[in-house]
RNA sequence: GCCGGUGUGGCGGAAUUGGCAGACGCGACGGAUUCAAAAUCCGUUGGGGCUAAACACCCCGUGUGGGUUCGACUCCCACCACCGGCACCA
């Protein structure tokens, strides 16, 4: 009876099904025990491809199960639940391609996907999944998006509200709208001064004509229309996303042209949470440089808006004044020009006739151009004078108005203040046109020096002055903080003061001259949320022949797809003509409503593929639920963490993933990096607004966030640069590439001919993929879990190595052979005492293996498990204890054999609802111990004392070792340093 | 360019967070078992020196160079290499 996990893991999945051993009731369900802690452990569901999982890909979800089997263990309601994103491009690039449609696509990819991820035995909820594409998915999913269409932002507040109640308030007076359409609180208007070149005053609600009133309610929705610049693609007729474009602004599919047009679109209003997504960065317990590259994202500068007034009027209703955001208003004096982006509206009305030609065609050409493309370009520095001039509001001086690309029309107000002293961009354009270069910060005397260029002087004063004359002879801006200098006019001066104290005394003064006030600005754009695709949600919404939107109600869902046969995306070579979506084709009885007599068109663009992934988790806490998208009790169970005001960890050096999350949410998410900032933004938004809105408990959707690393694999290239399949690389002995890889003085080849070998990450690309079914048919699913488990940290990417897989299988053998008689089938049992140092190192495992769960230190984990089994090898029969100790630390790891043995060893099943050892402190402790003597901080000797042995004692136990000794002869003793059960170092000269 | 991460034997990695560097596994070498092989079991395995050999002993060693400390893979400073994110964001 050998170890046979090609009997023993099928059946055992089998078991787990009939028993619905996984299953996790919800709060009022039977079996429901509310005496338990409860714990939501989650992975990021994958898009089912057609190509199915290979070894990199469980790689999380091995590690989940394993932490979910663990807490079950723990004595913890898990609820681990796997589903499928299935909405997206592969499925329809694949039915345009074959005519299959991408339903019977996705339906075929998830059954296989399903079977691959039962054979890994993964011990899911599946009475729980579902996938994104199910019409009683995505009812809800389209119900949430009519939640931010029907709610607004108030920023008072600072939470989204429903947008009945904006109109009350405008109804009521309680606000009032400015002329450009900002919302004003009258209540606040005293010692309101308004900014140098807008026109102050406010307008009531009732003076609106009822069409104005519909827009500008639309304008606040968190859902709206509007009309943006997009990736436009006329070959492929649709738009792309940013990561759908080269370099060279072609498309990635295909290599067609691609440029930027003006669409009508459906935008999500994130902006609004540009603030809260930062902040409440701080109570999720996610890895630092994830938070890090949202907020990057998020990219929040505090500074100043300052109005520069131009300095000849303007006609009409144009604006007189030019308006900056700037992070560096302590820098105002050294504003010795302004630069308005091309696309910047007062371009054309500030341009002098003479400038006019030269403008136009650099706007032109700009235009021309994709935002990719000039970003991508080399970085000199173009533009041309507009001719105009404004007044910098703090020295009267007028200054000259330039255009150029190097200011991005899409942040801030699309034109700068240049201060060439002290940015970088302004300095290398400013020594390109020949613009004057002011200095007013004090840089240090070191930077000076590096930076003389060609000055001969090299005394810091003689540096300093001049620098003071022209920075412009220095080699580069100086951008670092320092004191003030040149800059003080008859009312205020800066001089001496430091850069922080500079930026709040004129932020100051230019608020009470009414020049302008502090900001703070955000990189993040708004969501652009529609896309020319058919297998997507459709909108919940109508267009009637006025053009009115019309949402439809909570009642009127689901919006389902139409039955169609052509998917194709409509080409076009008018780069004019509006696109027409693939569902412009579905039938009149789908695309037209009529309602009282009126025709209302569908929405024709559907949702992009995030929009499924932003609730899921929230779908799993109650997945059958008809009437909501997830009931209260299930939410506010499953989803309430911690919820505790606990201080947080600082000084804690190593935290414990598997407790709840302090601040709500899924206790555990663990994926990929690659959703830093797509998914796991897009999602804490829509989570954002359910909570505004009442419809969820928690203000955060994952509480704790693990990113695990990829696999990596080599990858072999002919002397063509093309990559050929690993699996079919030879060495110079004709042994298969995979199993010697890391062996020196290998050559490789491919079909007889000489391959090189690189590293990359594995994939289809690099035809370096390897399934894990192919490697469960080898050695069984245990062994493949307990060797993605063993390669490594589960954080870091480490490579694949099917040599190594051995040695975990050799263990699950020998574990095996320890307990189970291979003739006989008995067991190997004993239920005699075990040894003092058996038993002491069973306790010691126990508290070894706890310890790295709680860390997710698998690979150490099963280290220490391998080490206690080693220990097993030389017994004829084992004690009990530690066989079950064995089996029972082990069944989250390698589930299938566990339950064998646990069954074997005389208990019911299932081992998943056995207990987690307990290991008991006492036990722990020895007698004697030994302890290593370092003389002047090198090792000389070892000494054994009793474990309660004193300071002194132990002193001279160590002066009583013969070579301790010989090291001390001739030697004064200054000083003993003894560290309690750890070392003892004689310091003596 | 800016930001972040990682560097430990032939390979994957460990080190109770400042206290015996290299746990555990792979590979390699030697041996046992076997007609033989596979499988299994036992032993050795960071580099160098000394030694006929073993034991013992000595020196060096965690990317590089400095520093703090009785003591540094761990802390500080400077640098190098690789990986990732952002990229004219004012």
């Amino acid at each position: 009876m050998k170890y046979d996990p090609q009997d023993i893991e099928p059946r055992w999945q089998a078991h787990w099904a009939q028993q619905r051993t996984f299953a996790a009731p919800n709060p009022g369900d039977d079996g429901f025990d509310d005496a338990k802690p409860r714990f939501y452990v989650l992975d990021m569901f994958p898009y089912p491809s057609g190509v199915g999982l290979h070894v990199g890909h469980p790689v999380g979800y091995i590690a989940t199960d394993i932490a979910a089997r663990y807490q079950r263990m723990r004595g913890y309601n898990v609820l681990h639940p796997m589903g499928f994103d299935a909405f997206g491009l592969p499925a329809e690039q694949y039915a345009v391609e074959t005519g299959v449609h991408p339903r019977e696509t996705t339906r075929r990819n998830i059954d296989n996907m399903v079977g691959q991820l039962k054979r890994l035995g993964l011990g899911y909820d599946w009475d729980r999944r579902f996938s994104t594409t199910d019409t009683d998915y995505y009812k809800w999913t389209q119900w949430i998006f009519l939640q931010l269409y029907n709610s607004w932002f108030d920023p008072w507040r600072d939470a989204a509200r429903p947008i009945d109640e904006l109109e009350q308030l405008l109804e009521a007076g309680d606000l009032d709208v400015g002329f450009d359409g900002e919302l004003i609180d009258p209540g606040a208007m005293s010692g309101f001064e308004p900014i140098a070149g807008n026109a102050p005053g406010t307008r009531r609600w009732q003076e609106l004509a009822p069409d104005q009133q519909r827009r500008l309610i639309d304008e606040y929705r968190l859902a709206y229309l509007a009309e943006v610049d997009v990736n436009w693609c006329p070959a492929l007729g649709t738009v792309l996303a940013n990561e759908e474009v080269t370099a060279d602004g072609r498309s990635e599919r295909g290599n067609h042209p691609v440029h930027q047009r003006p669409l009508r679109q459906w935008m999500l209003r994130i902006t609004a949470y540009a603030e809260r997504l930062i902040d409440d960065l701080d109570i999720v317990d996610w890895p630092e440089p994830i938070k890090l590259m949202q907020r990057n994202w998020i990219g929040r500068s505090e500074g100043a808006h300052v109005e520069f007034p131009l300095d000849a009027p303007t006609p009409g209703d144009e604006p007189d004044a030019v308006g900056v955001f700037t992070t560096r208003p302590d820098t105002l004096f050294g504003a010795t020009y302004m630069v308005l982006a091309p696309e910047h509206p007062l371009v054309r009305v500030i341009t002098t006739a003479v400038q006019r030609q030269a403008v136009d065609r650099y706007v032109r050409d700009a235009d021309r151009r994709s935002e990719l493309e000039r970003q991508n370009e080399a970085r000199d520095k173009t533009g041309v004078f507009t001719g105009a001039h404004a007044v910098n509001p703090v020295n009267d001086d007028r200054i000259p108005i330039w255009i150029a690309d190097y200011v991005m029309m899409g942040y801030g107000t699309g034109a700068i203040m240049a201060v060439p002293a002290h940015d970088h961009r302004d300095f290398d354009f400013a020594r390109k046109f020949g613009l004057p270069i002011r200095a007013v910060v004090e840089p240090t005397d070191d930077w000076l020096r590096d930076h003389r260029a060609d000055l001969p002087e090299d005394a810091p004063d003689a540096l300093r002055s001049a620098y003071h004359a022209d920075a412009g002879r220095f080699d580069e801006a100086y951008t670092g903080p320092g004191r003030n200098v040149n800059s003080a006019n008859d009312e205020i001066s800066l001089d001496g003061e430091t850069t922080d104290d500079a930026k709040r005394s004129i932020t100051d003064w230019l608020h009470r001259k009414g020049l302008g006030e502090g900001q703070t600005q955000y990189k993040l754009r708004d969501w652009l949320f529609s896309r020319q695709r058919y297998w997507g949600e459709p909108f919940p919404i109508l267009h009637g022949p006025d053009g009115e939107i019309v949402a439809l109600d909570e009642s009127d869902l689901a919006v389902e797809l139409p039955e169609m046969t052509d998917f194709a995306p409509e080409p076009t070579d008018d780069p004019n003509a509006p696109p027409r979506p693939p569902l412009a084709r579905a039938p009149e009885s789908w695309r037209i409503v009529e309602r009282d007599g009126v025709r209302y068109e569908r929405e024709l663009n559907t949702m992009p593929q995030w929009a499924g992934s932003c609730w899921y988790y929230l779908r799993f806490c109650d997945p059958h639920n008809t009437e909501r998208f997830v009931s209260e009790q299930a939410e506010q169970y499953w989803m309430a963490g911690a919820m505790s005001n606990e201080d947080d960890d600082h000084g804690r050096t190593s935290r414990n993933w598997l407790e709840p999350a302090p601040s709500g949410g899924v206790d555990l998410y663990v994926g990929g990096v690659e959703h830093a900032v797509l998914h796991l933004l897009y999602a804490r938004f829509w989570h954002k607004v359910l909570y505004d809105l009442g419809h969820v408990s928690t203000p955060e959707p994952f509480g704790r966030l693990f990113n695990q690393g990829y696999i990596q694999a080599y990858c072999y290239r002919d002397a063509r640069g093309i990559v050929v399949p690993a699996d079919e690389v030879v060495d110079q002995d004709g042994k298969p590439a995979m199993d010697v890889q890391d062996q020196p003085n290998r050559r490789f080849s491919h079909n007889g001919q000489p391959v090189t070998q690189e590293y990359g990450k594995m994939g289809k690309s690099l035809k370096n993929a390897v399934n894990p079914d192919d490697i469960g048919a080898r050695f069984g699913t245990d062994t493949l879990r307990l060797y993605l488990m063993y390669m490594g940290p589960l954080e870091a990417s480490k490579p694949w190595n099917t040599r190594d897989i051995v040695g975990v299988h050799r263990f699950l053998n020998r574990v095996w052979r320890n307990l189970v008689d291979e003739d006989t089938g008995d067991t190997l049992v004993t239920d005699d005492h075990p040894s003092a140092d058996l038993e002491r190192n069973v306790h010691r495992t126990i508290q070894r293996v706890t310890r790295q769960m709680e860390s997710l230190g698998f690979n150490v984990a099963i280290a220490a498990m391998i080490e206690l089994n080693n220990e097993l090898v030389a017994m004829d029969r084992v004690p009990r204890l530690a066989a079950e100790t064995l089996v029972r630390l082990l069944a989250p790891f390698a589930p299938h054999l566990a339950e064998e043995l646990w069954q074997r060893l005389g208990h019911a099943p299932s081992v998943a609802d056995a207990d987690w050892p307990d290991y008991d402190e006492t036990m722990l402790v020895e007698e004697r111990i030994e302890l290593p003597v370092q003389v002047n901080g090198k090792l000389r000797g070892r000494i054994t004392v009793p474990a309660d042995a004193d300071d002194d004692a132990i002193e001279a136990a160590a002066r009583g070792d013969a070579k301790v000794a010989d090291e001390l002869v001739g030697k004064t003793v200054r000083k003993v340093i003894v560290v309690k059960g750890k070392l003892i170092n004689i310091v003596a000269q």
